[in-house]
DNA sequence: AAGGTCCGCAACCGCAGCTAC
DNA sequence: AGTAGCTGCGGTTGCGGACCT
């Protein structure tokens, strides 16, 4: 039977006070991260957890923390990289130089889920609702989303969607739901993949076109945004 | 103004992976 | 090789403020 991190008992929990929050910096600051399990008691008796320690940490007091609304091109980059790696929040934090995990994760659930199945799109396999895409492109939260009327960008897209899967589906030792749509994509696009980067702890600037932009093209009917071009920015995310 | 509902965010929980022994 | 402990991750919960009736 498993240990329990710490004795509940003795511990607080729920909203952390300042003194808390002051302890805890006082002692990071002089010893740094890490030994989070015996850091509440190095740490002047803080009665929390270590893990509630380190979390209150990574998540709010780091001193390079970026608080705030998210800009459009970081929602830009948010989507696509989900796209690409599923819900590994921290995979995807890595490429927000200032944004922890927990936060995109709550700014996903919250807002980018949404907007999404808004435009008819999918938020867990970023695939476009079969009746939209059929229409017109409504598509797209996006750059690798960016679709066209014109039929080989549609096939481009889909050979952009079926990398994705298979980069998924390709990850060392998880069992992803989607394997079998990869599988599948593989067969029908007989897509080759790139070499792909997934050391995301560098971050990348973001990619010149915002999703924001990439919304006005679409409303204002110009012709269809260059896949080829977004496909590039969206490969910009490997090495 | 008061009560109800919705929404966003911080925090908790349980599990998995990694490492040391 | 097996086990135990620690850390990190992702899903979920619950609180508090904003908004609506």
């Amino acid at each position: 039977m498993r240990k329990p991190c710490c004795d509940k008992q003795d511990t607080n929990k729920g909203a952390w006070s300042k003194q808390e929050d002051e302890k805890l910096i006082d002692y990071i600051r002089i010893h740094g991260e890490g030994s989070w399990r015996s850091l509440p008691k190095a740490a002047g008796g803080l009665l929390r957890c270590g893990k509630s320690c380190r979390l209150r940490w990574i998540n709010y007091l780091q001193p390079n923390i970026k608080r705030g609304n998210f800009a459009e091109d970081e929602e830009d980059l948010i989507i696509k990289l989900h796209a690409l790696l599923g819900n590994r929040w921290s995979l995807i934090a890595g490429r927000l130089p200032g944004r922890t995990d927990n936060e995109i994760k709550n700014y996903w659930n919250s807002h980018l889920r949404r907007k999404l199945i808004n435009m008819g799109i999918d938020p867990n396999n970023h695939h476009v609702s079969q009746s939209l895409s059929l229409h017109r492109p409504q598509i797209s939260g996006s750059a690798t989303l960016s679709g066209g009327p014109v039929n080989h960008e549609r096939k481009e897209w889909q050979q952009l969607i079926s990398m994705t899967d298979n980069d998924r589906a390709s990850d060392t030792g998880s069992c992803l739901p989607s394997k079998k749509d990869a599988a599948s994509c593989l067969e029908d696009n007989a897509y080759v993949l790139p070499d792909l980067n997934l050391d995301l702890t560098v971050s990348v600037p973001s990619p010149p076109t915002t999703f924001t932009e990439w919304k006005q093209e679409s409303a204002e009917l110009e012709a269809p945004s260059e896949l080829g071009n977004a496909t590039n920015q969206t490969l910009l995310l490997f090495g």
